[in-house]
DNA sequence: CCTCTTCCCTAACAAGTGTTTGGTAGATTA
DNA sequence: TAATCTACCAAACACTTGTTAGGGAAGAGG
């Protein structure tokens, strides 16, 4: 990576937490600018404006989150559970590498989405609606998933909670990412109910890791 | 009522909805005022500050939010399903009624709690935390809930689970707040796998109405 | 030694922010 | 009718905001 390059994305890492912390609008290009170890105008020769320091972390994350999820729908090996799994799985990964990021995504992709300058945003989240609908109905279909789900809401209920552990998960912490991969599709697949008789199988199989 | 507090809570209907919207940073006392129908100034002569105005929001959310948890909470008989039930059934009850002012609490809160003067969102999180894992331990040790879960994880995920609902549940929709509470119960009681043999009284049985 | 580039600082600007002050039309009360 | 009060407007204030313009220190390359 060359050295501008390298420093940009110093900056941006910087400007990602505050924007997490403090959220975009109440967050101060001068604050940024003193985390950072600089003045507030000397960020202007790295960046077009605030705003663009916003766009290029959405991006970046996206990219990333993106990389990872085709992987996971291009393989016709899984089926919807295997599926299922793998994208919580690297839904969390991705909460541990890019947690500011996604922490920003999570607070304020639906108003950003507004502006034409984010219709990216949009897009994504439609992609995102897609892979997981889809990978939910296919379930229904195959006997996978309760045929009584209302695939809108399981929607809605996954999304969310996978992506709010943005806002409270901290790398370091004493879980790491995959156990709370694990612990969230232990609830969502199985309950937290106590169940009569279920095959042990099928609730605490360990999940393959992606190369 | 008297005409006083009407024309406030009216006025704070409007702000709620502002900041549920764009956020409470973003939001501009200009576009509060334009949205009421009336000028920035006049703002000030029913309120101190465009910050007492989301005290006040807030406030009066919790407040109504806890005499509900109260009376389910200091109900004896309740066992810890169903008091989990019940919290939940509550809690998407409150969206419905109090829906900005949810959205709002469930956006802020967290950067909020550091300053002084919001302290009380502080003391209403750990109530909250408290009310909450008590009810999952109390589940977990008369074996109503599995005795593998992790009762810190499943209490963030309840909660998470149960407020971001306020960023996309709108009156009025294609279900009702209590069928939303019903299929996520189910979700977070049963899972959303098939289970092999559970009787179904455990899954699908009615929740009792609080009266 | 000179020149050029990189990266930052100093200082300022224009626009937008929450808030205050003084006034006023219209209803209410004496 | 005169006095008072209510709920607002008009206009400004002090301050913060994102952003820009010009300059300068330090190193690289010749």
């Amino acid at each position: 990576m060359p050295e501008r390059a390298a420093r940009r994305a110093e900056l941006l890492s910087v400007a990602a937490g505050v924007f997490a912390e403090l959220g975009y609008s109440a967050t101060t290009v001068r604050v940024i600018a003193e985390r950072a170890g600089l003045l507030a105008g000397s960020l202007y020769y790295h960046f077009d404006s605030k705003e663009s320091m916003l766009e290029e972390i959405l991006r970046t994350f996206l990219d990333a989150l993106w990389t990872g999820y085709d992987a996971i729908l291009g393989d016709r090996a899984l089926g919807p559970r295997e599926t299922l799994r793998a994208l919580v799985v690297e839904s969390f990964r991705e909460i541990d590498r890019h947690g500011p990021a996604v922490a920003v995504f999570q607070k304020e992709a639906r108003q950003l989405a507004a502006q034409p300058r984010f219709a990216f945003l949009t897009e994504a989240q439609r992609d995102f609606e897609d892979a997981w609908r889809t990978t939910l109905e296919r379930g229904v279909a195959d006997g996978a998933f309760r045929p009584d789900l209302d695939v809108r809401l399981a929607y809605r209920f996954l999304r969310d909670t996978v992506w709010v552990a943005a806002s409270w998960y901290r790398p370091g912490g004493r879980h790491t990412a995959d156990a709370i991969a694990g612990q969230y599709l232990s609830m969502v697949l199985d309950g937290i109910s106590v169940r009569s008789t279920i095959p042990t199988a099928t609730r605490s199989r360990p999940w393959p890791r992606p190369t």
